[in-house]
DNA sequence: TTGAAAGCGCTACCAA
DNA sequence: TTGGTAGCGCTTTCAA
């Protein structure tokens, strides 16, 4: 790798005038504004950012920390801020914590020892605690407006919107899944489903669950079958949740809608592909993460944010599991 | 942030003597090392990761580059990649190329500019010219054995059993999904399955696709039941087009897999979620992505490599899309 | 308009 | 066993 100085030495320059060039600061002649670039492109030469980075105190890095990549509803978080990242030339350093703290402050601490500029967290465990002392701007996403900076949707909103529809279409025995309770978002909807189900006329029950894994899902849904065989409406906690409940059921020969209707919550992609496909609460995952970007990029900046509190909209996705509604 | 400076004041020693304790090189005096522990302990201090990466020439990041991480296939992979990495104590530096040149160059340059220690490449367009000037230890996943350094999966044998499996089980015109024809994996496994039809005594026909999306698939299947409504066995060339493929059957009312069988590729985690179940050819994802990273580490560390390409074995995963195989 | 030089925080050499 | 110090590649005063 060519440095600085040789492109200097190449040029026939001075460091200084190099460095003028490559950051377009200061005064530098034309033609000798050309040497430089000319050595530059004879020496094959990047600029260290490494360098750079320790003499600005401020990289162009910004860290992402992650649950698990690996849940469907991360991918498209996660694109959406690169995509808006990309924009303006930051890139991404990023880690799954698998909700341990231990994994999450080892992130933490990587992501500053490598003077990040900026922290992006979408983790369930995120403690403002653990962020406080850290003097960069953080972006928490998918969470709560207990924190400065976040960008979520309104899951009450959304979980209301669930209880409506399914309402709506005729269910009359209800079954709510309420989702981990460690997870603030799936609480935040289970909160709205309840109120709604509360003000009306139908018949409902809650069961705990306590993760969101297909498996542990598809168990419970057995349970549902054999305990309340004639529920006739499901809203889980989320589409892997949802998917699970779905699997059960056609496997034991429930008409899908006309029987049981069933409602997700995210509308991930695996959602539409389903047969049926699946009926859910659309979060704008993608624009989540977009959204996020553009509020820590603000911060980055110094710029003047807005609101400090960006909820979303939700909306109801009417796919195959749910019937069509009664005029 | 505490600098190292501020530690061996606070301790009264010398910045080297704070370097020695933190690196556990050279010799340091039992109380010495308690009293440096303790001005660190004081000050919150923690080593500038970007001083030393600029010394040192390197740092303790790894660069993954990735086609898609919304494609499911990739945070599988990328999940492999990081747990072996964390272990090790590198940290993932991370980038979506969307199989755009410009975007793919710009990434390797920013790894670059980053002093990363290594690279990690799943890109279909990975041209060996576009990396081979880097001096820098890489690995090439999920692609062929042209490449210096590669972790892939045995393809052309994937393709093979997906052919025999579908005969075996009584598919006697069979219908073959080519797959984009820059995935070389794609094109890998297509080789296999045509080799082993046409050494066999089925008829079949072959579809040119040129995506892996679920809408163009979902496209492609109508095609295929309006021109051969009497095909009996699909074989597809991914996950995601087998569950369009499945998708369309259904909603066409074809029995699965009395009727028609569907075997697809990769076995995504989705697959088993579908209903029926899907039967595929099983790679070894999260295990593909471990291996590369290991190799990555082994190079990195200097180490002996017995073999520069390693190839996983893939086998079929027998759900229901699929009929039990004849005596 | 240019160059010299200090310094970002750290490591590693050499001398003490 | 410790400390002084040069220097990694860059940016940014300050002076010329």
């Amino acid at each position: 790798m060519a440095t600085i100085k040789q492109v200097a030495k190449l040029a026939g320059v001075s460091v200084a005038t190099v460095s003028r060039v490559l950051n377009d600061s200061g005064y530098v002649q034309a033609d000798t504004r050309k040497k430089v670039e000319e050595a530059i492109k004879q020496l094959d030469f990047i600029p260290n950012e490494v360098a750079r980075s320790l003499f600005k105190k401020e990289s162009r890095l910004v860290g992402l920390l992650l649950p698990d990549i690996t849940n469907p509803f991360f991918p498209e978080l996660a694109r959406g801020i690169e995509d808006e990242l990309q924009k303006e030339g930051y890139y991404l350093l990023f880690g799954n914590s698998d909700e341990k703290l231990e994994k999450e402050l080892n992130y933490i601490q990587t992501f500053v020892k490598n003077n990040v500029v900026g922290l992006i967290s979408a983790t369930n465990l995120a403690d403002k605690s653990n962020y406080e002392h850290l003097s960069l701007p953080i972006v928490f996403l998918d969470r709560g407006p207990e924190c400065e900076y976040s960008v979520f949707s309104d899951g009450k909103e959304g979980g209301r919107i669930a209880a409506r529809e399914l309402i709506k279409r005729g269910s009359e025995k209800i079954t709510v899944l309420k989702g981990p309770s460690h997870v603030l978002p799936a609480q935040e909807r289970f909160q709205g489903t309840i109120e709604v189900l509360g003000q009306s006329n139908v018949d409902f029950q809650v069961i705990s669950t306590t993760s969101f894994s297909f498996l542990e899902a598809k168990a419970w849904a057995k349970e549902i079958f054999e305990k309340y065989p004639d529920t006739d409406g499901i809203i889980a906690s989320n589409d892997i949740t949802a998917s699970a409940i779905l699997h059960e059921a056609l496997q034991q020969g429930k008409a899908i809608p006309d029987e049981l209707q069933i409602i997700g919550y995210d509308d991930i992609q695996q959602s539409s592909l389903l047969f049926p496909s699946l009926s859910t609460i659309r979060q704008p995952i993608y624009e989540m993460g977009k959204e996020a970007a553009r509020v820590l990029i603000s911060l980055i900046k110094g710029e003047m944010i807005e609101q400090s509190q960006i909820k979303l909209a939700v909306s109801f996705v009417d796919r195959n599991t749910t019937r069509k509604a009664k005029e």
